[in-house]
DNA sequence: CCTAATCTCTCTAGTCACTAGAGGTTCAAG
DNA sequence: CTTGAACCTCTAGTGACTAGAGAGATTAGG
């Protein structure tokens, strides 16, 4: 019920017109019934389902991820393996993440307390990016 | 003088080839000299520019900023006023992004651990994704 | 010096996740 | 019942690559 129009939706959950129509047409979206003159009516399930999506999307899972998630909420009651498999996927690169942020995070301060009296060439943000160290945990997307 | 195929400094960037070459192409990397028959030869100063970029990409910035970072560091002793906002807008970004996936982090250890010994319904990532209360730093990439 | 294997060249097209625009139709407020 | 906002489909463009075809260059071994 509640019969929304998709720019009320849009609105509801944040997430673009046209954005919602490419979800349908991937099939991250359930099409929604039409009205008579053929325009998309969607119902409050749906808000939730785009704040999913656009959340998620905000923190870097692919819309793949998103999808094998949402198939998964849709059937509970499943064994588990496949969402602990994703999960466990998705932990580890988020933990990943975090870590690299964080050292940018330290970097970018740095920097800035530098810049505040200061020149370029104070600033260690060009040698800190290309620096060796930050190789390690190299299994970035970035090949 | 040290005189790198294209390959060579692939390899010792940890950029791939034809992305070397898209690089140049958006002219965010130098157009190196040629040998007789017309393949690039670079020097070892593009190594550290590579590097700078992988970086740099694999931490979410930009080839916009890395372009902008990229030439403040080849003239100096400007004033930083450019780099400062470069940095404290990334910085921003960057701290939302570690709250965010901090958050996620720990719902899919949460959820990992209800797996453990039960079923989906139990896993509440979709709840969290979906959750308003992430809206707040709501100056996010997606809409 | 010659050959074979490996690189490298350019170019086009494909990917992901959108975003913008054209040109036309439907809905809802007054 | 009109009018203007919102909606429809469709194609094409974006950023940041990635893959492949087909042709030419380079280098190591014999």
């Amino acid at each position: 019920m509640s019969d929304l129009s998709i720019g009320k939706l849009s609105r509801a959950s944040g997430v673009k017109v046209p954005t919602i129509r490419y979800y349908e047409n991937i099939g991250l979206l359930a099409a929604p019934p039409r009205s008579e003159g053929g325009q998309r009516r969607y119902d409050k399930t749906n808000v939730e389902r785009l704040r999913f999506i656009r959340h998620g999307r905000a923190l870097g899972f692919g819309l793949d991820d998103l999808r094998a998630l949402q198939e998964l909420s849709d059937r509970p009651n499943q064994s588990c393996q496949r969402a602990d498999a994703i999960a466990s996927r998705q932990l580890a690169e988020v933990e990943r993440r975090i870590a690299g942020l964080e050292a940018v995070r330290v970097e970018l301060a740095r920097m800035l307390d530098h810049c505040a009296h200061g020149e370029v060439d104070q600033c260690r943000v060009i040698e800190t990016l290309s620096d060796h160290a930050l190789c390690e945990g190299d299994h970035l997307k970035i090949s």
